[in-house]
Formats: C-alpha cells, structure tokens, sequence
DNA sequence: TGACAAGTTTAGCGTAGGCTAAGTTTGCGT
DNA sequence: ACGCAAACTTAGCCTACGCTAAACTTGTCA
C-alpha cells in the first residue's frame, strides 16, 4: 500500500488535547465519575480504596486511572486526599447516572431480572444513543400499562 | 496495605491459557469473526483489507489481531493468504450474528430509527445476557401489536 | 510520641489495540 | 517474464488498563 492510501482513516490532529479520546477510556470516565458521585452522595467522602473495591481492582489501578482523569481535568484530589469530582467531572456525572438510571429501569420494565438488569445495565449504558435512550425512557414509562 | 489484601480479588490462574481473556478483548473476538463470517457468504472470500476497511483502522492493526485471533483458534490463514474460521470461530460468528441480529430487530421495533439503530446495536450487542436477549426477541416479535 | 496498619503512590512488567515507516509477497497486465 | 501496485507483515512506538513488589504518608492508639 503506498503512502496515501494507508494513511490515518480518522483526523485524529490535536487529539493529545482533548478530554478523552478512545471509547474504552471514555467509557472507564464514565463508570468512575459515576462512582464517585455516587460514594461522596452516600459517604460523605470518596477514597481510593472504595473504588478499588467497587471496581473490583488493584489501589494501583485506581492511582492510575484518576490521575489520568485529573490530567483530563474530571476528578480533582490531592496525594493522599480524598477524591472530588470537577465541575466538568459532576456534568459527566450526572449524564452518565441519568442514563445509568433509564436503561436500568427499562431493563425491569421488560422482565429482566434484577441481577441481570443490573449487570446488562453496566455494559448497555455507554453504548445507548439519546435517541436509543428516549425510547427506553418511553417504554419504561409504559411499563404495565400495555 | 500488607500482602494479603492487596492481592487479586479474582483468581487468574491459567489465564494465559484461555480462549479469550479480557471483555475488551473478548469483544473484538466477536466483532473480527462476524465480520468475517459475513464477508466470506457475501464476497465468497475474506482478506485483511476488507476488515481494516469495514473497521476503520489500518491493515497493521487487524494483521495483528488476525495473528492473535489465530493463536487463540478462531481463524485460520496463511500468510498473505485469505482468512477463514475455525469451527470455534465460527461457532462463535452464529451466536454473535444472532444476537446482533436480534438487538438490532429490537431497536427497529422500539421506533429508533435505522442508522442509529445500526450504531447502538453494534454497541449493545456485547453486553447482552442471554435473559436480556430473550427479552429483547419477545419484544421484537409483538413489533406492532402493542 | 512513636509504632503500626491502612491507604496511596511509584517502579516495572504484561496484554490489547492503535499508529507510521519500511520491507516482503503476490498476482496481474503488458 | 517481469515490473508494479496492492496486500500483507515486521519493527518500533504510544496509550489504556491490568498486575506485583516495594516505598511512602497518615492517622490512631497505647
């Protein structure tokens, strides 16, 4: 293949600068911001231990991931201090749990168990389009009533 | 944290040995045999520039993960020479096809529109239990008599 | 107050999946 | 029969996300 044609399929200029890039790191914000939130609404306070636990990973992995998203300016904490979400953080936070919250509850809606909906919810939540989520929204409302 | 807590919450003994490992990794497992099941009835042949064309990404990376995808045995070429699925590989191409076939169905029949159905589908399909999917078949199957 | 445990980070490694640049193979057309 | 373009691979780099081992911080309590 010569030169032109293998060429980059995606403009991918300045992507060093923006929040985050790949759909899997995005989705790795996601889940995060969504943890914190939830913890420092139920806790009080959020550590890296929690998330650890929640996560099911290493404190290592954690370390790393949040300093990935504080460079990308999501998170905001000082060595050794507890996490807190920026504002652009708590935005992607509460997208993220709204849409969290509608395909869960669509799940139900349908017959899903509750432990299925609640694993199939995790996975299905980054890959659903508002127009995909408006119609899950529709037929949660509906549920029963047809 | 001493030793013992701070070792694997999950035990990945022999995990080298596995067919696929990570779900990101099993993901794309399900994405290159699919694709690959479907070129093949469609062109009668699969080669590597179909896949970095269907994919979007350069012939570099699917020769790589073709190379993995053989050392796991689900396809089967030669070098420089057409792809083809083992019988694992394309055991794995039925299920996958199916089951995007039926999130897709489902997304139609919930009234998202195709081209997005087309995206969310592709997204989704990964992380559906089969209690989901069973659920999805049931509604997809009253399309319009609900 | 000072030792210890829990929490956190750093160092270093591995895999998966991207890329570009550069080299190899193949097959087709003149 | 041979040259060239397209297809493919190799080499080498990068990021994300896992891990273990080891070092560092912090707060608590005897």
């Amino acid at each position: 293949m010569s030169k032109s044609t293998q060429k980059s399929k995606i403009d991918r200029t300045g992507d060093r600068f923006e929040l985050t890039r790949g759909s899997h790191a995005r989705e790795t914000a996601e889940d995060y911001v969504e943890a914190i939130a939830r913890l420092i609404e139920e806790k009080g306070t959020c550590r890296g231990v929690d998330l650890a636990k929640l996560f099911q990973v290493t404190q290592v992995t954690v370390s790393k991931t949040l300093s990935r998203l504080q460079s990308e300016g999501l998170v905001d904490y000082e060595p050794y201090g507890p996490i807190s979400l920026t504002k652009s953080g708590a935005t992607m936070a509460s997208y993220a749990r709204e849409r969290h919250e509608v395909v869960l509850e669509f799940l139900r809606s349908i017959g899903v168990s509750e432990e299925i909906a609640q694993v199939d919810a995790e996975g299905i939540e980054h890959h659903v389009s508002p127009e995909t989520l408006e119609a899950f929204r529709t037929i949660a409302r509906r549920k029963g009533t047809c």
